[in-house]
DNA sequence: TCTTGCTATGAAGTATACTTTATAGTTTAC
DNA sequence: GTAAACTATAAAGTATACTTCATAGCAAGA
């Protein structure tokens, strides 16, 4: 697959791509050399890079994530330590959007002038 | 209140007050200016960082929670329709983070090992 | 063939959210 | 009364996550 099929079917740009393996978040597995240098990707990268998305998207930095991909240099125990903290992480995130949310509603049914919530700040 | 006692309730550093205020953040009805120059924050200071900070934590920008905060120039319509995009937004962000959750949890029942998630990549 | 378009690289630029530094005035404790 | 601690400012620096630019090689259709 070339990159810009890799961009379209992942809804990455092209330069995201090329990022990602230049700071070694796409290891080399993923990418094969045409004789004319050209990549080519192995299929498995899409949903590879839809993991990378929804971390992404939910708060992992990169770092994380290239802490949990690889595979090198850390137990079981600590894959799964990191696993957890997560969970607490997101746990601790959807409390406070619960809470946010709250506040926009309540913002909402009163009158928006009043003296709350986002309301007053 | 001193900016040193607001860092500490607030659990923030002191320059990161004086950040949110720079950039507009932290308004100037919660601050006065002592004959010494020192600030002299109100104390709804407190709750309002909190405020703040949760909206980080969940994922708003800054220039989202100035657009939630900032009354000036915008109608009771407009206020009302951020707030309700705001809310889709957090709901959105809920089912994010719920899927990741999941993900997270059914990694750490299988095998970290296996062909699966982040034990793959 | 030749022009348009895709691919490549390295380096510089951007946006966001801060932090650190340099410098200086103020207050407090001993 | 003086040193340590606190406060102030402006400007520069940092970290993260990309994007854009400049340049150039390869490819595919008219």
């Amino acid at each position: 697959m070339k990159t810009s099929e890799v961009a379209k079917r992942a809804d990455l740009p092209i330069s995201t791509l090329r990022y990602y393996e230049k700071i070694g978040l796409i290891t080399e597995e993923y990418i094969l050399r045409e004789e004319n240098n050209y990549r080519n990707y192995a299929p498995e990268i899409i949903p590879y890079l839809e993991v990378i998305k929804n971390s992404l998207a939910v708060g992992f930095s990169i770092h994380d994530i290239k802490s949990m991909i690889s595979k090198q240099g850390i137990s079981k125990e600590e894959q799964k330590r990191i696993i957890t903290d997560k969970i607490t992480e997101i746990e601790a995130a959807q409390k406070n959007l619960e809470a946010s949310k709250q506040s926009l509603y309540e913002l909402l049914e009163m009158n928006i002038t009043c003296e709350n919530g986002y309301g007053k700040y």
